[in-house]
RNA sequence: GCCCCGUUCGUCUAGAGGCCUAGGACGCCAGAUUCUCAAUCUGGUAACACGGGUUCGAAUCCCGUACGGGGUGCCA
């Protein structure tokens, strides 16, 4: 059990009009200290910037805070409304002498009221500061090295690390726990809390997360924005459990579990400090594992924003939901992610299955004995019962008696019907969801082709 | 350049001086199963960056080197 009692943690992104998975995973681990802890979760806009004060700006990072299933007990705050505040910190540290104005040239001014196009500079003192860090143990920082630093702008708005460490105190911030890329300034944030009379709180700089080059995860190269790994078909939970587990494992090594258990085990001290790769391969894993936890009911839910998108081969008309009812259960274990279920399907709804043209040419055009199979199959399929079982049979035999077995003998008709060398089982939808003419013609056509 | 941080299988990690001939997971490879592909099951591959210390004993502690990253804005 944690000894920390009465923490309070805050998640503070900048609006950026999206959620980035580092921040994401930023707001889950403080998200996990503070319902381990019983501490308190405060939601905190950071724009201090005025061009990002904008609502669309912000939507999208409490709709994908919500998507993660990370709540928030205080909040949303916006540091835009916080200007007083942040105005009469200023104002002490110029009457006591702590920070100085500056000039558009950078020339210390004297006075001790703001002065409009004036910037404000911290009076950095001699010595140095030691952060005591829960993931990295002491970090040491010589103050010649961190300059007298702006803390209010010339044109009138606060500085990062002055609204920042102003609104961790206000909110009486216990823990900060964000990224390693603010390592650097947490030293500016002590001195700055030390010279307005505050405490500054415990600190814990997560591992940054990284591409396959090793570079911190950016909006330019990689692919970071939440909304895009739903749009790709993850679901929230295989997200939230793949995101808990870069920079931290469970003691007892179980990786896939539900988020209460994770909570259970969460300890901030047990965070590494080594960067982590965002690895899309193990996301897929944990997706398909949790794909194949739902029920049919839950899936088919969860499912039908992909079978109802634009972007479906389909036309509208030829769409029939209870053929899909019916196809959940045989595809289900195989689907990493959800937009995965459109192949699958897309065969049963399509006037004209979509081609595979690499399939065609090695099943069908390049293999020989596939016309004399397809001959086969479309004589015996003309007046055999519409059955799936007699279907299959019927395939098999005549596979059979061109020396095939039961997986040559099925590839030529999977991909004349279907388009595709893989897909679900093959009979037992196309015998119940295709009529015996659909069937018949898409092998003529495919046989017409060789 | 300067400052700071980091370094265990390809990847995410376990490891808190003897339990480590270094464990798990993903990936990959092989086999089983199978109407395809998956899924599943079984087995396998693969790592303590390097060099010095400290210690009876070091992946674990200390120092150095190398490499990687982050920061060095009137961005957050």
């Amino acid at each position: 059990m944690s000894a920390v009692q009465n923490s309070r943690v805050r998640f503070a992104p900048s609006p950026t009009g999206y959620l980035h998975v580092g921040s994401a995973r930023t707001a889950l681990f403080n998200w996990l200290f503070a319902r381990a802890t019983g501490g308190t979760m405060v939601l905190r806009i950071e724009d201090t910037d005025e061009n990002r004060n904008r609502p669309e700006l912000t939507a999208a990072i409490f709709e994908y805070l919500k998507w993660l299933g990370i709540d928030y007990d205080e909040g949303p705050f916006y540091q835009s409304e916080r200007r007083q505040q942040h105005r009469q910190a200023i104002q002490q540290l110029l009457c006591d002498g702590k920070a100085y104005l500056c000039d558009a040239n950078d020339n210390e001014q004297p006075g001790t009221e703001l002065v409009e196009g004036c910037a404000v500079r911290f009076r950095t003192p001699e010595g140095s500061t030691t952060i005591s860090d829960v993931i990295r143990g002491e970090v040491t920082v010589e103050h010649s090295q961190l300059g007298d630093f702006v803390i209010w702008r010339s044109d009138g708005s606060p500085t990062f690390v002055l609204a920042n460490a102003v609104d961790d105190q206000d909110m009486a911030i216990t823990h900060a726990i964000r990224g390693e890329d603010l390592l650097s300034s947490a030293p500016r944030s002590v001195l700055l809390m030390q010279a307005l009379g505050h405490t500054p709180p415990v600190y814990a700089h997560l591992p940054l997360l990284v591409n396959e080059q090793r570079k911190k995860l950016s909006k330019r190269r990689d692919d970071v924005s939440l909304e895009s790994y739903r749009k790709q078909g993850y679901l929230a939970k295989a997200m939230a459990n793949y995101l808990a587990l870069l920079g931290w494992g469970p003691r007892d090594e179980v990786e896939i579990r539900p988020m209460a258990e994770v909570i259970a085990q969460f300890q901030l001290e047990d965070v590494n400090r080594s960067a982590a790769f965002f690895d899309l391969a193990k996301l897929q894993h944990f997706n398909g594992v949790y794909i194949r936890q739902l029920d049919t009911a839950e899936l088919l839910d969860v499912l039908t924003p992909f079978l109802e998108s634009e972007e479906v081969p389909w036309s509208k008309a030829c769409y029939r939901p209870e053929v899909v009812v019916a196809m959940v259960p045989l595809v289900q274990e195989k689907l990493r992610t959800l937009a995965d279920i459109v192949p699958q399907v897309d065969w049963l709804f399509c006037g004209e299955p979509v081609v595979d043209q690499t399939s065609w040419q090695k099943v069908l055009v390049d293999n020989k004995i596939s016309a004399e199979v397809l001959d086969g199959v479309i004589a015996v399929l003309t007046d055999c019962a519409w059955e799936p079982e007699i279907v299959k049979e019927a395939v098999f035999r005549i596979g059979e008696a061109s020396g095939l077995n039961r997986s040559k003998s099925q590839a030529p008709v999977r991909v004349a019907v279907t388009g595709r060398s893989v897909g679900p089982p093959l009979f037992e939808p196309m015998v119940l969801h295709l009529s015996r003419q659909e069937v018949l013609r898409r092998l003529r056509r495919a046989r017409c082709c060789l």
